[in-house]
DNA sequence: TTGTAAATGTTATATTATTACATAATGTTA
DNA sequence: TAACATTATGTAATAATATAACATTTACAA
């Protein structure tokens, strides 16, 4: 059961173009992109990137600076995220597989840190890319 | 057998602030830090860093914009990197752990990417900041 | 309805990173 | 050694990413 969370004109707007486009989207092509609907500032972005990262509507892809809408339909939060990354076209695909997931949640090391987060990005080259 | 790369002025410079320092260093901060010794641009820095991360000697910490110098001996590129970071006090290191990498390295799943490289990012509290 | 938290608007600025172009040092091969 | 290619350096300008500070408004619960 995902808690629904009402999202705010700023992230509503901000969401439904991320989730719509094909691919991750950067801050600032966000703001060009939404800039007719009248977010003018770079802040107004960051702030909804911000909330909606929190709630796990989007994650962000740290290698890339870029944001993407969760795949995931039960990624609640964004603190166990795992990606797979195309070298060569930049696709970006969000993975979900239990065993693995299981696998990083259950991590511990002697170092005596209690982990409640990760993130994990795959790189290589995707399908397409690979016979080129 | 690592191969044993001759570091250039400016990259043996770099490398000797980042690996005395304590925990990661970003760009500009290690900018600072080697103007008194002649290094005074941006690029000068960045060209270095890009360079030690290419043969392995550091790696950036993606989600803090950081470089750290390499704990593994035997990371000869930045291509399989775990490390942990503790968000109250940044402390990071480097896990080299042989299941999760070997783990990790052996990923693959349905959708026919070829995985040549990844990147971990542990997040949680430190002992310290545990008991705090 | 009053208080509080969350969201917004706006301007300015900080931080991170790259482009473009010129020159110098290093290493390889003929 | 001369010629060539590769790698590294220097410098200036600028692009791209992200936050600080402050004023105001909206949503919503007590
Ligand atoms: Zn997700
Ligand atoms: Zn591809
Ligand atoms: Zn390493
Ligand atoms: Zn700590």
């Amino acid at each position: 059961m995902q808690k629904e969370h009402n999202l705010s004109k700023n992230q509503k707007i901000i969401f439904d173009l991320i989730d719509k486009s094909r691919g991750p989207m950067k801050a600032y092509s966000i703001l060009f992109n939404v800039q007719k609907k009248g977010i003018k500032a770079p802040l107004q972005v960051y702030r909804a990137l911000d909330k909606l990262v929190e709630i796990g509507k989007i994650h962000k892809i740290e290698s890339r600076n870029a944001f993407i809408a969760c795949q995931n339909s039960s990624c609640q939060v964004s603190k166990a995220t795992v990606f797979s990354i195309c070298e060569s076209c930049e696709n970006v695909s969000e993975i979900s597989n239990s065993k693995l997931s299981k696998y990083l949640s259950n991590f511990s090391d002697s170092s005596g840190m209690k982990y409640s987060k990760y993130n994990l990005e795959f790189f290589g080259l995707c399908k397409k890319c690979k016979s080129k």
